[in-house]
RNA sequence: GGUGGCGUCGCCAAGUGGUAAGGCCAGAGUCUGCAAAACUCUCAUUCGUCGGUUCGAUUCCGACCGCCACCUCCA
């Protein structure tokens, strides 16, 4: 029926209702802009713009936000190594960043706040929790006070004692509690600093994403996302003091995108076995690059290895090739297809082949957005219809003009086909005259039976990276890689 | 130690208390002068192991084995 999404808050399938009719609002943490993103950080942006498009694709109105943590400790250490101001690097990357998202066919967010432009927000969030009680200022930086809190752990459904037997904790002598975390952190000589009332400083991290959601969406807002290690204590600690400091619920799906993992390890940037985006995009186009992330539930974890792509680079061909041919078929004429009376047998079953498609896409994509079973469906259609074609049972134009329509537009909801026509082929205004010629020579030869001239140009061409393709309308050429 | 997850065809990966989607690879075929490309067909009586519940379990329960992650900055 509806939409299900898995809520880490209650660790259950829960039916989606937003609070407010039609419309959701949605807040995915950003990356950090210290480097360039890597695949990893990709899969987390990946799954928030496939989630806003199918919710925009159900008719909701969608308003998303996705921040920029443009100042923290690495940022501050990589820019002091490269010699650069905090601000100057954290502006490249986040320029980089966009860059790269887009590349792989991501929108932007409706909103994509920064921290440092929103300290004066944050100040006022830390001001109320301390007059609350739920902060104390130790030399110029502000600490949450966790047990404040009564529902701290209520996320990562850790208790406290849970939390202080891992001997991991870090050890502050000048917290109260080991729990407690810095909203604020005092400004050490040669750091930059921004003015409060505790002094010189900057706001620590989860601060930023209490604050800024709330600013743009409001105290309660209907999707939070993030990569799975942000569910504590990152995603723990927004809630605490969020939600002390308002009275009510911060966020009310919480969903966690799993890792993207290599040589069965987590991609991750302290491990250094990561794979930047923009190197994968040098080396595979978009879509490909999202089949293979969207091969997967975004809840398991998904190994990248070149095999994968390069399946997916396959699979993806299938699917173009599907679509290209379907794409002849193709008529302007938007018939109607429901006077049942003129339709064949084999019309018929193509219509509803289509339907099955189409509602087991919705299906899919309903039970917490399960692309992997979505991709699914519309290779099965792709199956039906290579069949159909293959058959040449004279199905009607309008019933593939149909079946086209229905494969792009769910495709299009995952990014797995790009309707620009194939950039590829841009530059061939001067190279098309001259291709067709060859491949008039070519025809010229075989029709003498001269396969070594022929077979030649075939053969040459190949070294050059065209592939010539006989088929029973002729010859065509097309680049290969 | 605490918490969560995973183990399904050679590889990747869905899924369900009633008998296993899809993709890749592979084999066969159609097409072709031969190829390539494309398309078609075939391809798991079986779901880590051992028990239990059930008319029936891969799906529920328990134990065990193996792997991963979070508890510390990382999407």
């Amino acid at each position: 029926m509806g939409l299900k999404i898995y809520n880490s808050l209650s660790r259950q399938l829960e039916e989606f209702s937003p609070l407010k009719e039609g419309h959701v609002s949605m807040y995915s943490c950003g990356p950090t802009v210290y480097d360039y993103i890597h695949i990893g950080n990709a899969r987390t942006a990946l799954v928030t713009d496939i989630i806003r498009r199918y919710l925009t694709y159900k008719e909701y109105t969608v308003k998303l936000v996705q921040n920029l943590t443009d100042i923290d400790d690495k940022i501050i250490d990589r820019a002091h190594t490269l010699g650069l101001s905090a601000h100057e690097l954290a502006h490249t990357n986040g320029l980089a960043y966009f860059e790269d998202t887009q590349r792989l066919g991501i929108q932007a967010a409706d909103i994509h706040p920064k921290a440092t432009e929103h300290i004066p927000e944050m100040i006022d969030l830390i001001q109320i929790l301390l007059d609350k009680g739920a902060a104390y200022v130790v030399d110029g930086s502000v600490y949450y006070r966790v047990n404040a809190f009564s529902e701290y752990g209520k996320l990562s459904h850790r208790k406290p004692e849970d939390l202080l037997a891992g001997a991991r904790v870090e050890v502050d002598e000048r917290k109260e509690d080991p729990r407690d975390f810095d909203m604020w952190k005092a400004a050490k000589p040669g750091e930059p600093y921004w003015e409060s009332p505790w002094g010189h400083g900057r706001p620590g991290w989860h601060i930023e994403c209490s604050s800024m959601a709330m600013k743009h969406l409001g105290e309660t807002i209907d999707i939070h996302a993030g990569g799975e290690d942000l569910l504590f204590p990152h995603h723990e600690n927004e809630i605490a003091q969020s939600e002390l400091a308002t009275g009510v619920p911060f966020a009310r799906y919480w969903v966690h995108v799993a890792f993207l993992k290599i040589d069965g390890k987590r991609m991750g940037k302290s491990e250094k076995n990561f794979i930047l985006l923009r190197e994968a995009l040098d080396k595979y186009p978009a879509e490909v690059i999202r089949h293979f992330l969207v091969s997967a539930h975004y809840r398991h974890p998904l190994d990248y290895s070149i095999e994968s792509l390069q399946t997916s680079e396959s699979a993806l061909r299938r699917l173009n090739n599907c679509l290209d041919t379907l794409k002849k078929f193709t008529t302007d004429i938007d018939e109607s297809i429901d006077t049942q009376d003129d339709l064949t047998t084999d019309d018929n079953s193509l219509v509803s082949a289509i339907d099955t498609m189409q509602s087991g896409f919705i299906r899919a994509m309903d039970t917490d957005f399960n692309t992997a079973q979505a991709v699914g469906s519309i290779f099965t259609l792709v199956s039906t219809v290579n069949k159909s074609i293959a058959k040449n049972n004279g199905i009607s134009n309008h019933i593939y003009t149909h079946a086209y329509n229905a494969l792009i537009e769910t495709c299009e909801v995952l990014g797995i086909y790009s309707t620009n026509e194939q950039d590829t082929g841009k530059t061939d205004e001067y190279l098309d005259p001259v291709l067709n010629l060859l491949l008039d020579i070519r025809q010229d030869a075989r029709n003498r039976k001269d396969w070594d001239t022929s077979d030649m140009i075939r053969d040459r061409l190949k070294e050059l990276n065209i592939e010539i393709q006989d088929t029973k309308e002729g010859s065509t050429w097309k680049f290969i890689s």
